[in-house]
DNA sequence: TTGGTGATGTTT
DNA sequence: AACATCACCAAA
């Protein structure tokens, strides 16, 4: 259920230009109810695709069964399977017939941390439990069932976060992980956050 | 703290 | 053969 008397951002948030969702998607809180309870982070790391110019977006290449929600309207959940055995999260931007996504990268673990344990292993340092895409998806309980998921449905949802200020900086660098157009600064995150993955700047 | 490697299955 | 990754181990 919802609580914080915080509403789930409107469809028109997602319904904009992917660069600008994407940084504007850091502070946001990620909610995820599931067995009658919820958990909850703030938004630390983002990514951008876009796949009309983005050799490294998923719908670069022309429409699948694994990507076909990209290509649908904005406002959902895109979760796509990958190295054999992890899944990451996407939300889908611009509109319907574009495929463009944010990856969703890291959260700083807020609400339901005892139930993200669970999921994961018993012994992990709260830092550890959503720092990085596929941790990230295994502490909010997410995998290709929730593909398609609307984003202002009761399964999954992100809000305002109270108290985080808007002049909050922000910074961009080059996406983790990929080869394809490995240079572009479509990475979004909150600088000296530690739950943001990749190594110290 | 850093770097190498195996686990795993879908897509190209 | 590559892949929008992670956990584990060893070396320093």
């Amino acid at each position: 259920m919802r609580t914080h008397h915080q509403p789930p951002l409107p469809r028109s948030f997602y319904a904009r230009p992917t660069l600008d969702v994407a940084r504007d998607l850091l502070g946001k809180t990620l909610w995820r109810a599931s067995d009658a309870r919820c958990s909850a982070g703030v938004i630390v790391e983002t990514e951008a695709y876009i796949s009309a110019i983005d050799p490294a977006a998923h719908g670069y290449r022309g429409k699948t069964s694994r990507n076909a929600t990209m290509f649908g309207p904005p406002g959902h959940l895109y979760v796509y399977f990958t190295y054999g055995m992890h899944y990451c999260m996407n939300v889908v931007t611009e509109t319907d017939g574009q495929a463009a996504a944010v990856l969703l990268r890291a959260v700083e673990p807020l609400h339901g941390i005892d139930l993200m344990r669970a999921r994961r292993r018993p012994t992990i340092p709260d830092r550890d439990l959503c720092r990085g895409p596929a941790r990230l998806c295994q502490a909010f309980a997410v995998d290709r069932t929730l593909d398609g998921a609307d984003l202002t449905g009761p399964e999954l949802w992100i809000t305002e976060t109270p108290g985080f200020s808007p002049d909050t900086p922000t910074a961009t660098s080059p996406r983790i992980g990929i080869t394809q157009a490995a240079d572009w600064p479509w990475r979004f995150y909150l600088p000296g956050n530690r739950f943001v993955s990749g190594r110290p700047v």
